[in-house]
DNA sequence: CCTCAAATCAGGAATGATTCCTAATACAAT
DNA sequence: ATTGTATTAGGAATCATTCCTGATTTGAGG
């Protein structure tokens, strides 16, 4: 594993939500100035196809890489566009009956809006 | 509604499955041989919005259309891409309860073998 | 029937996230 | 060290989708 995808990696870990490769790239340039932004894209998506991280297809077309390749539902707010995880795992469960043992991704997301946006929206 | 946009809701609607804009335009140039990608996305997009149809994103980043806009899950087979709705209705129930009643969109994905490329695999 | 405004169109250019390409660089093992 | 292999940086290319423009259609009111 080389510098450049370590550090790919552990940016990934740290982070507390999703990020996109963009926004890795921007941390990463801190530690590698010289890191350029195929070689993150060529490693997210090593580490994805290895199982280390997760991918997420946002409604827009682009992705966000998520720390953990643990089959979850995503609830995203239509307004802001905040990720939450959905913790409650019996979704996952269900689909990975459904699907068989064959299943090797998944993608579970809903839009929503979150509580903050509903507040901000019913008081204006 | 336009010539097109009827036009474009009658071919999604009497195709069995899920269409790419790209297929829908060369089904829809067959009867209006002027019609063009731009409207079709246009079209594609108001019926979308409109809740007349639905819109699914593609492992690979693109979208196909959907007849319904019913929320269903998804399987597709990560070997041919042939793409399946999940009949049975509670993982949908369960995502709409998980969602809240803000729920706007939602989409479920899985990736899985199909039979057929089980098949041809487990033979050569 | 006309007319006019608003909506929609066709065609093609622009966008932007992602992938691909190439020559240069780092690495591992002998 | 040296050879062979994998990886890199940087930038060009891709391609689905969106945007732009001037032309065309529509339909409501006179």
């Amino acid at each position: 594993m080389s510098r450049q995808m370590e550090l790919v990696l552990q940016i990934l870990r740290d982070s507390p939500g999703h990020m996109t490769a963009a926004q890795v790239f921007e941390h990463a340039r801190k530690q590698l100035p010289n890191i350029s932004l195929g070689t993150v894209y060529r490693d997210l998506g090593r580490l994805f196809d290895d199982g280390e991280i997760g991918k997420l297809l946002l409604p827009d077309g682009s992705s966000v890489y998520d720390r953990t390749s643990d089959l979850h539902g995503h609830l995203i707010c239509s307004q802001c566009g905040k990720i939450e995880d959905i913790e409650d795992n019996s979704l996952a469960d269900q689909l990975r009956r459904i699907a068989g043992d064959t299943l090797t991704k998944a993608e579970i997301i809903a839009e929503h809006l979150c509580p903050d946006c509903q507040n901000s929206i019913s008081k204006s």
